[in-house]
DNA sequence: ATAATGATTGTTTTG
DNA sequence: CAAAACAATCATTAT
């Protein structure tokens, strides 16, 4: 029953209850050789750079950090990542303003991602190119220009809010 | 034995 | 602007 208006695979029914739920978009590689056969696309050139900062953690992961060593103390015979995954998803639902310290965890490890990414760009600006078949070439050590980076250490640990309790 | 998977949500990143 | 990918974790599984 092709109409002739029939656009072949056009069936707009309902865009807007299932956007794109598909939990199943789990890509993370481990370090190392990732392209074994699973390989995506590598159409990003993001070469394997130890260097290279690694997304800072969200307020739900540094929330997990924590959540993982209460449930496992309390559950020490689980195992699978995703029961605590599970768990700390609905705990989390469950914190509607008791994030804030989290949140605030979170704000400051990406000011350090920012700090990290930014020199590690400046070292990839030594070698402005997309493949370093040979870094023999001596590693470019300039630290001279800083631009302002010195020691930066401090003990936040007086910065509580809990103003928010009973939001809803 | 090495590497990916599975599951959570949030942020970073790229298109 | 939006969609995609990836951030940690860790036992289990697959090649």
């Amino acid at each position: 029953m092709k109409t002739a208006k029939g656009k072949g695979a056009a069936r707009p029914s309902k865009e807007s209850l299932k956007p794109v739920d598909d939990r199943k978009v789990g890509k993370r590689k481990a370090s190392g050789k990732p392209e074994k056969s699973r390989a995506p696309k590598k159409e990003k050139k993001a070469k394997k750079d130890p260097n290279k900062p690694k997304r800072p953690p969200s307020a739900f992961f540094v929330f997990l950090e924590e959540f993982r060593k209460t449930f496992k103390a309390e559950n020490p015979l689980v195992k699978a990542v995703s029961v605590v995954g599970k768990a700390g998803g609905e705990k989390w639902k469950s914190l509607s303003s008791a994030k804030a310290p989290y949140e605030a965890k979170a704000a400051k490890r990406k000011a350090e991602y920012e700090k990290l990414i930014k020199a590690y760009e400046k070292k990839q600006a030594s070698s402005a190119d997309d493949d370093e078949s040979d870094k023999s070439k001596s590693e470019v050590n300039d630290e001279d220009d800083a631009s302002g980076e010195e020691d930066h250490q401090e003990d936040e640990d007086d910065e509580e809010e809990e103003d928010d309790e009973d939001d809803d």
